[in-house]
RNA sequence: GGCGGCGUAGCUCAGUUGGUGAGAGCGCUCGACUCAUAAUCGAGAGGUCGGCAGUUCAAGUCUGCCCGCCGCUACCA
């Protein structure tokens, strides 16, 4: 009985290159995800899109002397080949910045509106006024009050690390015009997000299979009591509001519109089908489950907030599990572009195979920790395992039966005991990596799938074709043609990993590329043998100096 | 400062509701094998489970305090 699964992708910001820890943390487990449940038959969409809204676009494209507009064109371009050349499998990727976005943002908007879930609230705000527009908080500098550093932002002091209100800077001063700002008043929509706190417990409180984190998180903002917050701003770079009556020069503010974007890419994607309603079936059917793929940073967007929308908005399911990751560390220090820390996904991507870099990150997802990973641990990820371990069985295997039984799978005698607790194995592999992916535990499921190798591998040790042939070749050829069903078998628990390396070896074994079940494909004795060679490439130790 | 998470073998990590001598992969040592990308297989060494105190017949697992790391702290989303 199929399932109806929305897998839906944290947003990215179009103001930089996806990094090794972006890719980790929240764009491969989905993609392993997704790639599993089509593979089982279930009716699966995925969707995310960059981001083109929020202060760290308009930062950008200050930086770089050009319009927003432009910033997220240049990196949404960037951002969509990292998914091309790493295998991410978006049913669409898009961005906040389509006037479909803009429609369904405004759609909940109103809605929320009116069912009384949004006021008006006048509060005070740095306004520059040379510059004659309002500051957020990072525009404005100043003398940290703490410290006495002089160059602290309004939202932090770099140098005590303090978080601030703009308000508590000594001598502030516009970082626009180096104009001293001056309070204003500003009128701005609010999201009653307090009249949620009662049904969000409730519903958190059930959620007992969560990551403990990500509940134990969430539950305490609850605890703490959730303020309502600001959903406009005084900018000129947003979702446009659905009503006027705040005046020119207000904006939706990107928190509020971002994370609509789960849903107004499902309903961009239907619009492109022949069934434009589509979209519903992931969204209003109580039976559709829905994962949300997010790094720990973004868990109250996702586990409070959002979750606090649908609920005022109703007949939209609520999110089924919120399986965030913590985050992958470089030698200690987060992954961040900005800090030149961690290089990007696709400067691996021009020095290493795409399933090579899967199976690195793959094999270390910060489900539990953050994780620290090296160049050096990469590539002795990749050659000390996935080359070793199953590059090297499919290539023994294949080439020994290749050489030896004229360029075809051998046809097995009769199996004896040991051969039938080989392929066994195998089957009950496929459910043990089966059972994990479900779980959302990613890491083991690999870890499975790559001990089954590591069986075969034993297997063929204690069989030793090898020596049999010399003296049985129907023995030798029933071992490899064992070794092969196995291969077959793991080939499928190891898919959702490393996609581009199932085809290769889908082809070699004359096998359907597109694997439509969850279960091992028998390869008949006398298939032809296709351009057998290793499947992956041992990687030079200096290959990620430079 | 407050909140949450984490701190387990050289490295990266698992350890269900507390219960036989603390696990995995890689690395390392030794042995076997030689079909295979010097790959594979087997065995072994290696840990006062951050520290201190406590609860308990019994604690990596619960409580308190301390140290360290990470994230959040609502105007980064």
């Amino acid at each position: 009985m199929s399932k109806t699964i929305l897998v839906a992708v944290a947003w990215p910001y179009a103001s930089g290159a996806i990094h090794l820890g972006q890719l980790g943390g929240a764009y491969l487990p989905p993609d392993i995800f997704a790639r599993y449940h089509r593979i089982v038959g279930n009716k699966v969409l995925m969707v995310s899109g960059s981001d083109a809204h929020g202060t760290p676009i308009t930062v950008k494209a200050d930086q770089e002397g050009i319009a927003p507009r432009d910033v997220v064109e240049k990196y949404h371009a960037l951002i969509i080949e990292s998914w091309d050349r790493l295998g991410i499998s978006f049913d669409l990727y898009t961005s906040t910045m389509t006037s479909n976005h803009s429609t369904v943002t405004k759609d909940v908007f109103l809605r929320l509106l009116e069912k009384g879930y949004l006021f008006k609230k006048t509060t005070k705000q740095f306004y520059d006024p040379k510059a004659e527009r309002f500051l957020p908080d990072r525009y404005v500098e100043g003398t940290c009050p703490h410290c006495g550093f002089g160059e602290a932002r309004g939202d932090q002091c770099d140098n005590c690390g303090r978080t601030l209100d703009a308000t508590d800077l000594l001598h502030p001063r516009s970082k626009l015009s180096g104009a001293t700002p001056v309070l204003r008043d500003t009128e701005h929509y609010f999201f009653r997000l307090s009249a949620f706190e009662k049904p969000l417990r409730e519903w958190l409180e059930a959620k007992t299979t969560w990551r403990k984190p990500v509940r134990n998180w969430a539950l305490g903002m609850i605890d703490e009591g959730l303020p309502d917050r600001a959903i406009t701003r005084d900018i000129e770079w947003g979702v446009e509001l659905p009503v006027d009556d705040l005046g020119p020069g207000k904006r939706i503010y990107v928190w509020f519109d971002a994370v609509i974007g789960y849903l107004s890419a499902a309903i961009e994607w239907a619009s492109g089908t022949d069934d434009p309603e589509a979209w519903k079936k992931w969204w209003e059917d109580p039976e559709a489950e829905s994962y949300y793929f997010v790094g720990k940073d973004n868990i109250p967007f996702h586990a409070v907030i959002w979750p606090a929308m649908l609920m005022g908005y109703t007949g939209l399911n609520l999110p089924t599990d919120i399986p965030a990751n913590q985050f992958i560390t470089f030698k200690g220090a987060k992954a961040s572009k900005s800090k030149g820390v961690g290089q990007s996904a696709l400067w691996y991507a021009d020095r290493l195979e795409p399933d090579a870099i899967r199976y690195a990150v793959g094999s270390i997802l910060p489900e539990q920790n953050d994780t620290d990973l090296s160049d050096d641990q990469i590539i002795a990820r990749v050659n000390d395992e996935l080359v070793a371990t199953w590059g090297n069985l499919v290539n023994r295997v294949l080439s020994m039966s290749s050489r030896n039984y004229d360029e075809k799978v051998p046809t097995p005698d009769d199996l004896t005991d040991s051969d039938k607790a080989l392929i066994e194995s195998t089957d009950a592999t496929l459910d043990q990596v089966s059972t994990y992916i479900e779980k959302v535990e990613l890491r083991a499921g690999l870890r499975t799938g790559m001990r089954a190798a590591g069986e075969v591998n034993a297997y063929l040790n204690e069989q030793e074709p090898w020596k049999v042939i010399k003296t049985d070749p129907g023995r030798a050829g029933t071992v490899l043609w064992v070794a092969i069903q196995a291969i077959s078998g793991i080939r499928v628990a190891l898919a959702p990993y490393l996609p581009f390396s199932t085809t290769v070896l889908g082809e070699m074994l004359g096998l359907d590329v597109e694997i439509e079940s969850w279960s091992r494909p028998e390869v008949a004795g006398g298939t032809p043998l296709n351009d057998v060679k290793p499947l992956f490439i041992k990687l030079d130790p200096d290959v990620l100096d430079a």
